[in-house]
DNA sequence: TTCTTTTTGTACCATTTCGAAATAAAATGC
DNA sequence: GCATTTTATTTCGAAATGGTACAAAAAGAA
């Protein structure tokens, strides 16, 4: 199944049959742009084919029907938030910084430059056929648990930091992170701007980042 | 258009033709409940037929197609919004305690009792359709600011009384109190259990009711 | 009763949509 | 060169979808 490249001096070997005319990580990443745009329903095969540059049959050889290549550009998608937290939440930088940095890069997925503003790819596709499809339902509940996790532990070592008052619940205020990441998904597909959404967070951060240990909050 | 009910004593004179054998109003709640659960593009008129028992001609001679349909969905779900957070957000009431009641009546409304949880019809639905649709996506916009006032208006007030800080900036507060509603709409379709979200607000009217004043701000 | 008005219900149509079969093409191994 | 393997392209077909035409039905008006 795992395609190794021509680049890597291992396995050299050029795999049998006629060679595949299309990249599958950028196929799948513009499968994923498209669903991204008008969800999984409102999307096409016809619109996948005409995003990937593939025909339907080898779209369907490739990544099996409909359904089953959304839910591999979720786990994707997934993936890849995954990855832009652990990177973004800088545990060599002081709380509130780590948190703006990760807004931040939120944002810059959320309204790329450029194009229309497209908020997370769950929150506005993967939410909406939840509540029919178990599968789906079950792969966004557990990435949203994954970054009230990430939240979380990043808080906690922020807490034993001393930047946030032992007294904090780290589990709650983690969900409130998430939370603002929510509204920011939200929001932007509402066609807020970048400007608003970005004060937003940083006064949330604030508000979270409050929570200060009791000698250095009076004042 | 408007069609006086026989129930009131002014113009009894009943309409000319046929009666109609269905109630518009319960009709389109129907509607939005079908819309509700599977998404404006994941929803057939063959669905919507079957929901409220009309026939499709009927359907659209009533509404219009389908996008008018779903439009009209969208203004009547905005307007028992409006009319909900009014009630919901006691101005009688101590701040913190209004903004619980506020939280629980959406709880109420996200996670039906008996049926399966469908979170914000326009989170959900509006959201997926907005970038493809710039009035659906004005809708949005619209719904949501307008949460933001009501919630503002109200810490405002909150503010006046006491209740908050002098310091404390509404417009930001009422934006994170909104994106409260947004967590609990996304998480609510996820799967997340109805106590886990009522702790998440009550946790987040603890942290935005935090800005007390100077005087009680100690301890 | 008969006519008019409005709604309903059946049937229909054009298009889209998803999927699959069949065939052609491009590469390797012998 | 020929067989084999894998992919690409064309084509087809069944079902679903959104929308509509039209006659029957149910009411009031004449």
């Amino acid at each position: 199944m795992v395609q190794k490249e021509p680049k890597e001096p291992n396995t050299p070997r050029k795999p049998r049959g006629r060679p595949r005319a299309y990249d599958p990580e950028q196929a799948l990443a513009r499968v994923m742009d498209a669903f991204w745009h008008t969800g999984y329903s409102g999307t096409s095969l016809d619109q996948l084919s005409a995003a990937t540059g593939m025909n339907r049959p080898s779209l369907y050889g490739a990544f099996g029907d409909k359904r089953a290549l959304y839910l591999t550009t979720i786990d994707r998608y997934i993936a890849g938030g995954q990855q832009g937290m652990e990177q973004a939440l800088r545990y060599d930088l002081p709380l509130e910084k780590a948190l703006i940095e990760l807004y931040e890069r939120a944002l810059a997925l959320y309204l790329p430059e450029g194009e229309p503003a497209r908020g997370c790819f769950l929150v506005a596709t993967a939410g909406t056929e939840a509540v029919a499809d178990a599968e789906v339902r079950a792969k966004l509940g557990d990435a949203l648990r994954g970054v009230d996790r990430a939240f979380e532990a990043r808080l906690r070592h922020a807490q034993k930091q001393g930047e946030l008052d032992p007294a904090a619940d780290p589990a709650l205020l983690a969900r409130i992170a998430t939370g603002v990441l929510h509204t920011l998904a939200v929001r932007s597909r509402a066609g807020d701007a970048r400007a608003a959404l970005r004060a937003t967070a940083n006064g949330a951060v604030v508000l979270i980042c409050a929570n200060k240990p009791a000698k250095t909050r009076r004042r």
